[in-house]
This record gives C-alpha cells, structure tokens and sequence, in this order.
DNA sequence: GTCTATAGAAGGATAGAC
DNA sequence: GTCTATCCTTCTATAGAC
C-alpha cells in the first residue's frame, strides 16, 4: 500500500526524532526508535538503511528548522529594538515547545563539526550580515556600535534565549529549591531578554557620550 | 610499587577526562580510555569496577571544579560592578583553558537530571542566595532588581560566559566564515560581557526613572 | 512492505597467569 | 599491579519467508 508506506516512513521519523532528541546519537538504540514506531527493527533499514543516515536526515530537519526561527530577524521590516522584543517572544516561544532541542543540538554540533561546516556553508551568512548592518545602520551609529561589535551582540542575544533550554536542569534545579517556578520563569524571560539587550545597547550610547 | 599505583590511577583519570569531554559518556570507548593512557583495558577495571563509577567520578571532578568556579562572585569583598567584572574575565579564562567543558557539562546534566539535583541538594542555595541579597541590597535597590528578577540577572549573567562554548563550532564557523577570529572574539568578550551586562542593569534605574 | 531469525561485530567485564 | 585470553551481552545490519 503506498499509502502506508508514507505512513510508515513518517511514523519512523518522528519516533527517531523523539528517541535522538532524549538520547542523542550515541545513546539513541535503534530498538527504542522501532518500539517507540510500533514496528520491526528491520523496518528501519528498509526505509534509512542505517542508523548514521536516519540520524542524519533527524538532524538535518532539527537544525534546518531551528535556523529558520532567525530568519525573521534579517527581513522583517522592524527597527532594531521591535526586531529584538519579536524576536525573543518568538525563539523563546519556540524553545518552550522543544524544551530539548537546545541541548541536542549543541552536543551534536560539538560531536561532529563536520556537519556544521556542510551546513554553514549552504548558506549566504555575508548576504545576511550585509543586510543587518545596511538595515541598521543610523540605529547601531546612534548605539555606537562598531561593525566589530556586531559578533559580540548577536551571541548575546542568542545566550540570552538559549542558555536557560541548553542548561534546563540545572537551572530548574536551582530555581525550584528557592521557591522560583521554571515555567514561568520562562515566560517572563520573553520581555526581560529583550529590557535587558535594549537596555545594553543603550548603555553604549550613553557612556560613550559622556566621556 | 604504591608509587605506581597512584601514577597509574592518575593516568587512567587524566585519560578518561579526555575521552568522556570528547565524546561523553555515551560516546567513550573503555579501550579509548586505555590506549590514551598506555595501559591495558583490564586496569580501567581493576581501579574503577566499571564504566559508570569511572564516568561519575570524572563528571564529579568536573563539575564540582565549575560551580567552584562560581564561588568568588558569593564573598569577595567588591561592588556588584566589580563583581561582574571579575566574574567575566575569570570564568571565561577558565572556559578559555577547558574549552569543551562547556558543552560536556551542558550535555550530560540533562542526560541525566539526577545526578545534578544529588549535587545542587549538597549544596546551601538558599544561604548563597540570601547573601548576594544581602551583599547587594543597596546596589539592588538603586537599579531597580526586584527580588524575582534574580534569577533572571543570574543566568543572564551564566548565559553570556557559557554560551560561546556551548556553541563553541557553530560560533567560530560563522565569525570564521566573516573573517572573525575566534580566540579574538573570546579575548574581547571577557570586557564586553561585563560592560554588558552592567549596561543592562543600569538601563533598568534609567527607564523606571523617566517614567 | 513487513516480519522472524540470525549473522557479525563491538564493547564492557571477568578469570587467571605472572 | 599488570597483562592475555575470553566470556557474555548488546547492538547494528542483513537474509529470506510471507
């Protein structure tokens, strides 16, 4: 039936992204992936003929899909500090839905730099980084942002959004022994984040005018 | 020879270290472990019993040795800006020398949430906590942190030190690919991060004030 | 396309000689 | 304390029936 070989094949994705997601590659057992399916082991290689090439395409659909959610952040037609509040109600947003995905990727990225490589190079980045600073640019003069700045600010803001998914049990773990709730930590982190990174660039301003 | 004990333990330690940070528990191969400490596959056993116990006392090293590495920011005699000041440029020399410990931690703490809240249970959070309140009341006061913005700050704080070398390959594939240099970026963050963060910090007295 | 059975390899762990 | 040899389990992968 060709209907459920669609069936099928979905059906093993999506319990091979669950069990990776939990495990990671090396932890991840291909008997787990097939029960978690509800079908045979052998099932598996039919469709993905190995375990490398399952993970693969998994890991592909992650990290392509977690790309995307940055998409927004280089077209939309914003000022910087909208771009910035969008953006963190959106990643976090994200995030909260795939409270693993931060954590997988990272180790699998650390794991296999190769497969970052493959990735980073399909795509454009001076294109985007061109666009963000000819879209900005009154806005990162008026901040005193040099073009130099521009890494150390972007990586702030990703930290700012993904750290508290990447390091979830431990800061569950501390936050719940002072009384605080994870959850709605997390949602209050939506409009702290961004406060936080507008408040930083602001600062630059008025420091560097004072001096 | 007891000298040879102590050396041969030693090795085995030092070598495991290296094997469980590069491919986690999960990953890491006892004869990995053996051949990079020059010794036979058997004596992993006869020191350590197993996998698991050699993997928890590295893990323990490890991450004992990090949150260590959190311990000045509780009684060092500074201002909460020096304080951050010196937390940045310590912490990220420390990450700098042990750069895929980051990641190594990040990774195992969720695969295993237990073994983190054994830990964090050691530990007196609340007497910590009740000191950085205490340390800083004044400072708190004047920029407008409200108790249940703490943890916020905190790992606003965590987040801009460990997120670099969380996402150490991602990162350095992208500011290489921009003609950043890596080592470069990391030397810098050490000042950025902190004047970032004190820009945060201040920005919320600012904006509370004009309104 | 799906299953059962099994090959084949790898890895953790132990026994026993030295 | 250290090595060699080997056991036993687990896991990926394939062969072959239906």
């Amino acid at each position: 039936m060709v209907e459920n070989d669609k069936q099928t094949e979905k059906k093993i994705f999506e319990a091979a992204t669950e069990v990776f997601m939990e495990k990671g590659m090396d932890g991840a057992r291909m008997q787990d992936i097939a029960n978690r399916a509800g079908i045979n082991k052998s099932l598996l290689h039919y469709y993905y003929r190995t375990k490398d090439r399952l993970f693969n395409e998994v890991f592909e659909m992650i990290f392509g899909h977690m790309l995307k959610k940055f998409a927004p952040v280089f077209d939309a037609d914003l000022t910087l500090e909208e771009k910035i509040r969008f953006f963190f109600r959106e990643h976090i947003t994200f995030l909260q839905k795939n409270p693993r995905l931060a954590s997988f990727v990272l180790h699998e990225i650390n794991r296999n730099p190769e497969r970052v490589r493959n990735f980073i190079g399909r795509i454009d980045i001076g294109r985007l980084w061109t666009d963000i600073e000819a879209q900005h640019k009154d806005e990162l003069k008026k901040s005193n942002i040099r073009r130099e700045d521009i890494p150390q600010l972007m990586t702030s803001i990703a930290a700012m959004s993904v750290f508290p998914f990447a390091a979830r049990v431990l800061v569950k773990s501390i936050l719940e022994k002072m009384g605080y709730d994870f959850d709605d930590y997390i949602e209050k982190r939506k409009e702290y984040a961004a406060e936080f990174v507008i408040g930083a660039i602001r600062k630059e301003k008025g420091i560097r005018e004072k001096a």
